[in-house]
DNA sequence: AGCACGCCGACT
DNA sequence: GTCGGCGTGCTC
């Protein structure tokens, strides 16, 4: 019962704050939530340890002001997690903390759990009130059947009756919702294939231990069957199991599926589309669920019995938090996969090349599933347009529209891709050569037709379309470019008659996956065109024509990151086209058709495009494997910015192994009226790195002038 | 990050 | 005379 406690707080000072433990020390263990004076004002922080005496001196310590005791205390496995975070993410552990957690719980007005479900307990099962109290009787008897709405009990005017048998003893209010109905009997699950079997040998007797399993699956080839066999296994062993995939809105039917599977069991979920309160409820749940199925936030989400993590969609970019604590969670499932002693799946049909190359050099296991599972569903034809040679009108080839007016006679369904929304990337004046600027940012000001405005992708800004070109006075100016809506219009004309529906950020309403899942199944529409929305979510099956317009940017694009993206892009527009009996094709415009990445796709053969571009990198004698870290910084002007990474660079600390490259304005150098650098550190050796930021963070509070913003961001990468 | 303290320009 | 601009410093 020590007097002092050490506590994070969610500051951006990478320290904990010692108090005294004043009337509450005896209740005080790691992980309880306390409200605390911090400077003039009052917050929420984590108790992380306790001190006989304080290493602060010349201050009398504040006390402890309350002992938050309305919601749980970090569970030690999530404290555990939260440490690794902070340490590998560079970020102040309290920070980590209170990111992590639930929005409700950040504040310390008293938590109401929300207990909306009367249950029958197992005295209730064993005994009941007299039978001369025949409302009470009824009731349970009622419960023993089913469990009870509170909301449904009030309106029918039995909440007495149930405040009754709870005082006795007999029921009891629960959060988690009653277990559904088992449903009737859905397709069985078809045998495992002989690929699926092999994975099942080799995952199942290695469930009580920590590996890393990438399974990397085409298309169509029963990666989910996979996982829903493992969990079967897990569940069946008493234990947990954690399934994180990139976005929930794209994946309706997935918790359907998953609930379908495994009648009876409780199921939560986690993301941020939840309200505050069902969040705060689900991440309570969440220690008493079987399945938790959630985006990247559920990765902290506490589960004491945890027996198998998996990651579908690994090489999703949606699994990297692009502000404040920049995690992946998928980093983080291996490392909480490892600290609870449990295998991590990581799934794919294109796996990001640095999970690759771990597979490659052993580290992870690779397992592969190379056959679909339907026998009859054929890899489409990939055929590549030459744009050098075939003229194009409006940004579409006459083989292009050819093969769409062909499907459409059959009857059948084609998907467009093309990676810009809006009507035209932007406006361009003939006359002076002026290409709608936006004045935030670097970028281009995109036309917007629909809403008659021009409006930055980036930053956000609009402004309406202007009648003359600002610059020279030109009245004429000119749409520069494919967006999908005009590409829309373009095909309204060339197909009258067809049923197309665009699918981009401007059309889709976060709850419309489901409603177009059904038009489209319904067989009430032709075409779908759209963004990479299109490459992930729902398979269609009727759709048998993929047409590919404008990947040339990213094919050359400096960031070679965009050409693995565009990979992963293609190859899931591809295995879109043709997944039932019907032969699919896919056609591609570019400019490059000699590109290496085309004659990789044509042979469906990600993991020799992988290989090859592993084995690039290794020519280039690059180490195969290091990790970056860069310091971004946003200021009003770039001299502001670099002046601020010039001196972080000039206080870096000597380490061997580490290379503190020049500060260079960012790709996308202003942002919201902010000029953004960036500078970079690598290394192949985390702890090198590791030992460097430690002692470099502490100086770099120190450089003044601040910028508006700045941050350290760490990511694994691949050379 | 917040939040206050602290000295210099244009306003009721 | 003061309202408020954002530079600087502090938070157990």
């Amino acid at each position: 019962m020590t007097p002092i406690v050490q506590v994070g707080l969610d500051t951006p000072l990478d320290r904990l704050f010692d108090y005294s433990a004043g009337e509450a020390a005896a209740d005080l263990a790691p992980g309880r939530l306390v409200e605390v004076p911090f400077g003039r004002t009052r917050q929420v922080g984590v108790v992380l340890g306790s001190l006989a005496e304080t290493a602060v001196d010349g201050i009398k310590l504040r006390t402890i002001l309350r002992v938050l005791d309305d919601r749980p205390a970090l569970a030690p496995e999530v404290l555990r997690l939260a440490r690794f975070c902070a340490d590998y993410y560079h970020y102040p552990l309290g920070a980590v903390l209170l990111a992590t957690l639930p929005p409700r719980l950040k504040n310390a007005t008293p938590y109401l759990a929300d207990t909306p479900w009367l249950v029958v307990t197992a005295l209730g099962r064993a005994e009941g009130p007299a039978p001369r109290a025949r409302a009470q009787h009824a009731l349970l008897e009622a419960l023993r059947e089913a469990p009870q709405a509170r909301a449904y009990l009030r309106a029918i005017k039995q909440g007495r009756h149930a405040a009754a048998l709870v005082a006795a003893g007999w029921a009891e209010w629960t959060r988690l919702p009653p277990e559904a109905e088992p449903p009737p009997e859905g397709p069985r699950p078809a045998p495992a294939t002989a690929e699926q079997q092999a994975a099942l040998d080799v995952l199942l007797p290695t469930l009580g231990e920590f590996a890393v399993h990438l399974v990397h699956g085409v298309t169509g080839s029963g990666k989910t069957e996979l996982y829903l066999r493992v969990i079967d296994a897990v569940l069946a062993a008493g234990r947990q199991a954690l399934v994180l995939i990139p976005e929930i809105a794209l994946t309706p039917q997935l918790e359907g599926h998953f609930r379908a599977r495994f009648p009876g069991r409780r199921f939560a979920t986690l993301h941020s589309g939840l309200a505050e309160a069902a969040r705060t409820e689900n991440w309570l749940a969440a220690a008493d669920c079987d399945v938790l199925l959630g985006t990247r936030l559920a990765v902290f989400a506490p589960l004491p019995r945890l027996g198998l993590i998996v990651v579908d969609e690994e090489h999703d970019t949606s699994f990297k938090q692009q502000d404040g604590l920049r995690y992946s969670a998928r980093d983080v499932a291996i490392a909480r996969g490892k600290q609870a002693g449990v295998p991590v799946l990581l799934g794919s049909a294109t796996p990001s090349l640095e999970s690759y190359a771990q597979a490659r050099s052993g580290r992870y296991r690779l397992l592969e599933l190379r056959q679909r599972a339907i026998a009859a569903a054929r890899l489409p034809e990939i055929e590549l347009v030459d744009l050098r040679h075939v003229p194009q009108e409006n940004g579409l080839t006459a083989p292009a529209l050819a093969a769409l007016h062909a499907t459409l006679a059959r009857g059948e369904q084609s998907l467009v891709f093309l990676n810009r929304r809006g009507y035209a990337p932007a406006l361009y004046c003939p006359s002076c050569a002026w290409v709608s600027p936006c004045p935030h940012c670097s970028a281009r000001l995109v036309l917007h037709r629909g809403a008659q405005r021009l409006k930055c992708h980036h930053c956000g800004f609009e402004t309406r379309i202007p009648s003359a070109c600002p610059d020279c006075g030109e009245p004429d100016l000119k749409p520069l470019g494919q967006g999908t809506q005009r590409v829309e219009e373009t095909l309204a004309t060339h197909l009258p008659g067809a049923r197309i529906r665009r699918i981009d950020r401007d059309t889709m309403r976060p709850r419309a996956w489901a409603e177009l899942g059904t038009a489209v199944h319904g067989g009430e529409v032709d075409v779908l065109v759209g963004t990479q929305m299109l490459a992930k979510g729902h398979d269609f099956p009727n759709v048998t024509l993929a047409l590919i317009l404008d990947t040339d940017g990213a094919l050359y694009s400096p960031d070679f990151r965009a050409t693995e993206r565009l990979f992963a892009q293609l190859m899931q527009v591809a295995g879109r086209a043709g997944r039932a009996e019907k032969p699919g094709r896919v056609l591609i415009q570019t400019a490059f058709p000699d590109h290496p990445l085309f004659r990789h796709l044509q042979r469906h053969d990600y993991a020799a495009y992988a290989r090859e571009l592993l084995a690039e990198r290794k020519q280039l004698e690059l180490p195969p494997y290091t990790r970056q870290i860069l310091v971004r910084a946003e200021a009003t002007t770039m001299d502001a910015a670099l002046a601020f990474l010039r001196r972080a660079a000039a206080l870096a600390p000597d380490a061997p192994g580490v290379s503190v490259f020049a500060a260079t304005p960012a790709p996308m150098a202003r942002v919201a009226k902010l000029e953004r650098a960036q500078l970079l550190i690598q290394s192949p050796s985390r702890a090198a790195l590791q030992a460097f930021v430690r002692d470099w963070r502490p100086r770099l509070e120190t450089i003044r002038p601040r910028p508006a913003r700045w941050s350290l961001d760490v990511d694994p990468l691949v050379f």
